[in-house]
DNA sequence: TTCTACATTATAATAGTTCTAAACTGTTGA
DNA sequence: TCAACAGTTTAGAACTATTATAATGTAGAA
């Protein structure tokens, strides 16, 4: 998608300092044409096969959740042992196949839009998300 | 809500030994008016508050996932560094504030029936939830 | 080039959860 | 009634994802 002078004018214009495990991990995520989920560790391996320069564990977190913090990244929220990270940063839901620990993508056009009737006074809305749970249909 | 006894046949009826921690547990749990949401260690303050009779960490985990496992509990899939259970098995839907780590329940009927118009082959839907994040509004 | 704030790193610490294996107990049926 | 056994509890160890520490390195400004 983007090449290096364009991942690091995005670091320096976000305010982060375009280091080359910053460039490394902005290639691995941000590089493919489709968009993905992760998990720190699977990160970690992706890292260790597409370089020879070691980024260390503290620096992959580091990371993850500085381009979570700016936007670049999404948390999604599943009961897990670990965190799982989005690219795609669009307004979607996810199906989360609890057998395979696999998610997939909703399209926000293949839901209805959410309405919710009732609201929490002195807050406001952040984000509206819908998990479904799917298993094995043996039938 | 329930008494003693009752609480005896309903762990009896789904195969779980009515021992005296489980008891006590189901007590906590389902005899309040309202439903509730917990964390594990919330639910041990509880427990040493309302009783002498120290319950172990062990088997606080054990039985809590015994009763999720037999659907006298949800678990709610939010990230955070601990797992959150509700009392309330129910169909519903949930706000959570993050800032101040507040899970609060949206009823079924506040919320526009979730129309995925996508599936996956093979896979039946066991849930559809939705989480909406909120935060104080300073405007 | 020099300086400094920011970033990386190895490693330790933390904390929620699960595991282990020994002791205990509810239930069954002789 | 009570022995036998499977299920349960327990203290503590182990596990593991994540965060903290603090020393070293580096990008960018001047
Ligand atoms: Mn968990
Ligand atoms: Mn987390
Ligand atoms: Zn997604
Ligand atoms: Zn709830």
């Amino acid at each position: 998608m983007l090449n290096n002078s364009q991942y690091i004018e995005k670091l320096r214009s976000s305010g982060l300092r375009p280091t080359k495990q910053r460039i490394k991990i902005c290639e691995i995520l941000f590089n493919s044409e489709k968009t993905f989920h992760f998990t720190i560790n699977e990160l970690v391996k992706r890292i260790s096969k597409s370089t020879n320069d070691k980024i260390s564990l503290a620096t992959v977190y580091n990371t993850v959740h500085a381009f979570k913090n700016k936007g670049y990244l999404k948390e999604i929220p599943i009961n897990s042992d670990q965190s799982y990270f989005d690219t795609n940063t669009s307004h979607h839901h996810h199906f989360y196949d609890e057998t395979q620990k696999d998610l997939i993508d909703i399209d926000d056009a293949d839901v209805e839009p959410v309405k919710i009737n009732t609201r929490i006074p002195g807050k406001k809305i952040k984000s509206v998300e819908v998990l479904v749970k799917v298993e094995d249909d043996k039938s």
